[in-house]
DNA sequence: TATGAATGAGGATTCATTCAT
DNA sequence: GATGAATGAATCCTCATTCAT
């Protein structure tokens, strides 16, 4: 009922800024990164940085939530190319190697997260994202090519395992390592 | 004679219950526990901490270290087993989820230690426990069961990714989800 | 136009409140006076102090130089009461007088200085100090009463050896029995 | 009457050796030493250090004392020259400059001295030291070379403000600009 | 609304001193 | 008597958060 709260160009280009400036500071420098030093990275003064985050674990909430995001926009791109007939599986291992190659840029953050037991907020983005997972895995499945036993948790499950900070050898080393659990023929016991 | 220098029994018992309080505190609350408290759980003056341990950063050093040494007592008395005649897999499998499930009490610790940039400080029981991973995955590999490919880093890249702090269904299922990677048959391409 | 930058005022007010309650504490209680207890003195939380001296080395370093400063300007009034006609030598020995009158207050804040290790951060004021009393000896030396081989080296040896710590009757005596040394026919061999 | 508490010999030699050493360690790293350090230096465990000197200030006192004393040795010899023929003047300035020096390694020890609120003591070796000095003057002012005003108190007041932290040369020129205030024509009016 | 100064609890560490062995 | 481990108050400093301008 209330007008939208007019133009707020510059609360909005400021939210951007410290997003940016704390994705950044917490990457480089670890969770326990001042909010001065994140505040005076993203060029504004403290309490403008407390007017748009009230706590820290807001902040770090919100860095995790855009992170999030991107990572919902890459499943259903992927989700929309396998529709267009990409194979399923393959298209499930580039995801998962992209989303790992992303996270090892934002590092800590997570950490972050963890440590200041900051809960997701947007829980929308997260189902978005999950959608997307399950549509592939189903494909997968239909191709014959993934295990009927996996599901989104699995996927989920190795994410938050995957060795973020770790030289790129590795994160493909782990990647090779972790594939055969999802695939048809990959229990021990199959052969 | 051969008394070794009288009156340590105290010291020691000190260290011991240090030791053990810091490591619960740790996984606990987190790498940031403040040392007053790792002390008051241990019934001991910060001072007695400081002199068993000079630095926080060497007390976690130490917590990891002890964990470290439990783990290639492990590693030894499993490939004792295995020379015994046990199956080599199956005993490394087994072997993987034992040090997971300890690892989840020793939760944080890890994270701990990496935070504050500790270096564990005794080489040789890492190679103590290197030295009998590499000997089971051998005879594993001897007896078909696991990849030619696979290595100790191999083992050391899902230990550190292991996760140890979620629910213990999802650590089997983790579990479940990374053997195939080791088994011979896992391979995708081999269906 | 020309504001400059609005609401220092209290920020201004609070460094002169943190720079005098530190030289009275010191003064009274030594250097190792914990920066809480300044803080408490100055009515300010020790963040304040913090903000305003990184260091106790920096705000003990600031106390000093506020005292040189308050040297300097006497060096240099005594320099302008010389060249309108004042007695050099007099002068000279008036100001010695009035340094170590005032040192006496600031007592420990030079030991607290040299404690510390801090270094004196503006070499400007020391100058300004140095080129007046280098003046007012070489006037002194003009007129005939003081020795030609006095240094400005010579005043500095005498501040810093000055028994500030010590009764008014002490401080009286140490200047009767030292300003001799300065004065032409001073020398022992000249008799 | 009871027995002088009979041998005791490797007692002494600790507190030789402690004195030795908290000498020492004073003079080359400050008065804030810890005790544990003066100990290791020592070669004696804490306790034994806290048996001969129940507190810090009892140590650094006494390792003023023991100066103290070799300053009274050193007067008294000093007065035994004089009387046998030795010129006061001269001997008591070459007695200042000795002092000097040998405080000049014994830095810190004043200050440390100072800092705890020692108290000498022994006052027997200050009244030795005293009367041997009252004697010099005496001599020198008989032989009409000391100005008559000096006093044992003046002599103090100028050991206690002896530059003994700066180099040699500073020293010297401090000793030369001093001396004047000691000797019968060094007064200003007497030109 | 933005700014940045002020707050003050909390953290790691030191060190004189005590006390069990 | 000697030893050295234990104690714990005290110190310097940091940092999330509040609030006057």
């Amino acid at each position: 009922m209330t007008q939208a709260k007019a133009p707020r160009a510059d609360a909005v280009r400021n939210r951007k800024k410290i997003l940016d400036a704390a994705g950044e500071q917490i990457t480089a420098h670890g969770p326990d990164i001042g909010m001065d030093q994140i505040a005076a990275a993203a060029s504004v003064a403290v309490g403008t940085l407390y007017r748009h985050f009230p706590t820290k674990t807001d902040l770090v909430a919100a860095v995790v939530a855009e992170y999030v995001a991107r990572v919902a926009d890459d499943a259903e791109a992927t989700r929309a190319r396998v529709k267009a007939g990409a194979r399923a599986l393959a298209e499930l291992t580039a995801f998962l190697s992209r989303v790992i190659e992303a996270s090892a840029t934002d590092r800590a953050v997570k950490a972050a997260a963890h440590a200041l037991g900051a809960e997701p907020g947007d829980h929308t983005v997260e189902e978005r994202a999950g959608a997307a997972v399950a549509a592939l895995i189903r494909a997968g499945q239909d191709d014959g090519d993934i295990h009927p036993d996996v599901t989104v948790n699995d996927i989920y499950l190795l994410f938050s395992t995957a060795p973020t900070d770790r030289p790129a050898a590795d994160r493909a080393r782990w990647l090779a390592l972790v594939t055969p659990g999802l695939t048809t023929n990959a229990r021990v016991t199959g052969g």
